[in-house]
RNA sequence: GCCCCGGUAGUGUAGCGGCCUAUCAUCCAGGCCUGUCGAGCCUGGGACCCGGAUUCAAAUUCCGGCCGGGGCGCCA
């Protein structure tokens, strides 16, 4: 056995049994026209076979694409033939073959097997088709989760999601941000509204986090200054719809010395831009796959202070009643009037009312107008996507919109107490990363976005 | 939590009181084919969510349950 880093397939993809011998040199998309000629052992799922009698083309699937084997009877004999062209569709084998120039192949060469080996046998019937003619609805897919990633449309949400994910990283970090990890058992809801999942935390009741928002703030009293986390939230709130989870990834970012919202503003819009960009950047050819054209969108976003808002829907002859906050038939409505009068798919609404914040106790309120806090929203084409603003930093303030919240400051004294010594002015925003995959993507549900979407009724897988 | 809609072969569907021994496609099995690439052609296989009720007769109507889809509320 030779030693790990002497192995000549150390730099390749592959795993290798006991004889040494590697069961993949390389993947479909890495063969070149300088491999023409060569032998070559490649591994991956059967996808399908077009048996023609005496010669079959059998397509190998591995993460970069698909190539054909060509099986010649006459070559094989008929056993080993037989052998090789019937076996179940999604099966793994490894092939080792000769790399010829062909241009009847779709990818401009075929592999002329010497030899091959059957690594895991697949099932029939297969309980989804990775090939077939027909769709699925995504209730089956989800069921089958592992086969319908193995389809390159969908794998290429989730290697899209990975790029995305970096850029927004990559934008925080660049703007001086340090990631960090909160906890996700806590003792307390942070905010009034949604429901908590309650758990036994060795004989304590303890609750999922829903957000870190009460440490994402209690960090500002340590002068890290700018912090962000990507971590899951967890929303008891039985909600039945395409764009709700009950267990999602929030983009969690907060932000010391803010003198105003536009500064949080000002760091959603880069952070934005940026992730965006570098999507497009490194992930063209995974784009093109979904046919999703996506451009860098303009900045800077509009603002459009809340009662704004209100005005223009009404102009628009939306009914949006006295006193009775947005909802989202006039989310939608907003995003296709900023839409059609702006070309603009990126906004935020300002100035969030007081009245419709009074249980988001650390939401700061204008000095000169008390009625109208410094909180926004950021949409894109009417769908949520952040939420955040400058907060509250005097601990009596603070106290006292808890209270009139109705909440008690007791409580929150872990909170309360990071406000006693010394916090600094500061604001924040949480941010939906797959709300945000799911507009650039255009997916009809927000399922799409994630793995092993967790909701009302999915527990499993 | 509220309001609509739905559950038929492995997958996706048609049928919506008797023409149902349930349609079509895909899929699976077998057969033919040495250039397929949505392969083609021939033969065959496979299903009415569960429990009650109405009826001479229920996939079809009614009730309950379970499951799914959409919307609202709330939010990311």
């Amino acid at each position: 056995m030779r030693s790990f880093l002497n192995r000549p397939s150390f730099s390749v993809p592959g795993v290798s049994m006991e004889d040494d011998k590697p069961l993949r040199e390389r993947y479909s998309s890495e063969i070149t026209p300088e491999d023409f000629g060569t032998d070559l052992t490649v591994a991956g799922w059967l996808q399908d076979v077009r048996n023609l009698g005496g010669i079959a083309f059998l397509q190998l699937r591995d993460r970069g694409g698909v190539l054909q084997v060509t099986a010649i009877k006459k070559e094989m004999g008929p056993e080993g033939f037989r052998e090789l062209v019937e076996l179940p569709r999604e099966s793994v084998i490894t092939v080792t073959g000769t790399v010829q120039e062909n241009d009847q192949a779709k990818a401009g060469f075929e592999v002329l097997p010497s030899s091959w080996e059957l690594l895991s046998r697949a099932e029939v019937p297969l309980p989804l088709g990775v090939v077939d003619k027909v769709g699925a609805d995504l209730d089956t897919r989800l069921d089958n989760r592992f086969m319908d990633i193995r389809k390159p449309e969908v794998a290429a949400i989730f290697r899209l999601r990975s790029i995305l994910t970096e850029g927004l990283r990559r934008s925080l970090v660049d703007q001086g941000f340090v990631e960090v990890a909160t906890p996700k058992i806590v003792s307390a809801g942070a905010e009034g509204g949604a429901t908590l999942f309650k758990l036994d935390y060795f004989g304590k009741p303890a609750y999922l986090a829903q957000s870190p928002q009460l440490y994402k703030q209690h960090l500002m009293a340590t002068g890290l200054d700018r912090v962000f986390e990507v971590a899951p939230a967890f929303r008891a709130e039985p909600s039945d719809t395409s764009r709700h989870l009950a267990e999602f990834t929030s983009l969690d970012v907060e932000q010391a010395y803010v003198s105003t919202s536009e500064d949080v503003m000002a760091t959603v819009e880069r952070m934005t831009v940026d992730g965006i960009r570098y999507m497009i950047e490194g992930g063209q050819e995974l784009l093109d796959q979904l046919i999703v054209r996506l451009d860098v969108p303009p900045q800077p976003f509009r603002r459009i202070p809340y009662d704004e808002c209100i005005d223009m829907l009404r102009g628009d002859g939306v009914d949006v009643p006295e006193d009775d906050e947005m909802g989202t038939e006039h989310e939608k409505a907003l995003g296709q009037l900023v839409h059609q009068r702006w070309g603009e798919d990126f906004y935020f609404i300002t100035d969030f009312p007081t009245r419709y914040k009074v249980g988001t106790f650390y939401a700061h309120r204008h000095e000169d107008r008390p009625e109208l806090t410094g909180y926004f929203d950021m949409g894109v084409r009417g769908l949520e996507i952040a939420s955040g603003g400058k907060r509250e930093h005097r601990l009596d303030v603070v106290t006292a919109q808890m209270e009139e919240g109705g909440l008690r400051p007791a409580d929150f004294e872990f909170y309360l107490k990071a406000f006693r010594y010394g916090m600094p002015p500061h604001g924040g925003f949480g941010y939906g990363i797959e709300r945000l995959l799911q507009m650039l993507l255009g997916l009809p549900n927000i399922r799409e976005t994630v793995l092993y979407p967790r909701d009302r009724q999915r527990l499993v897988p």
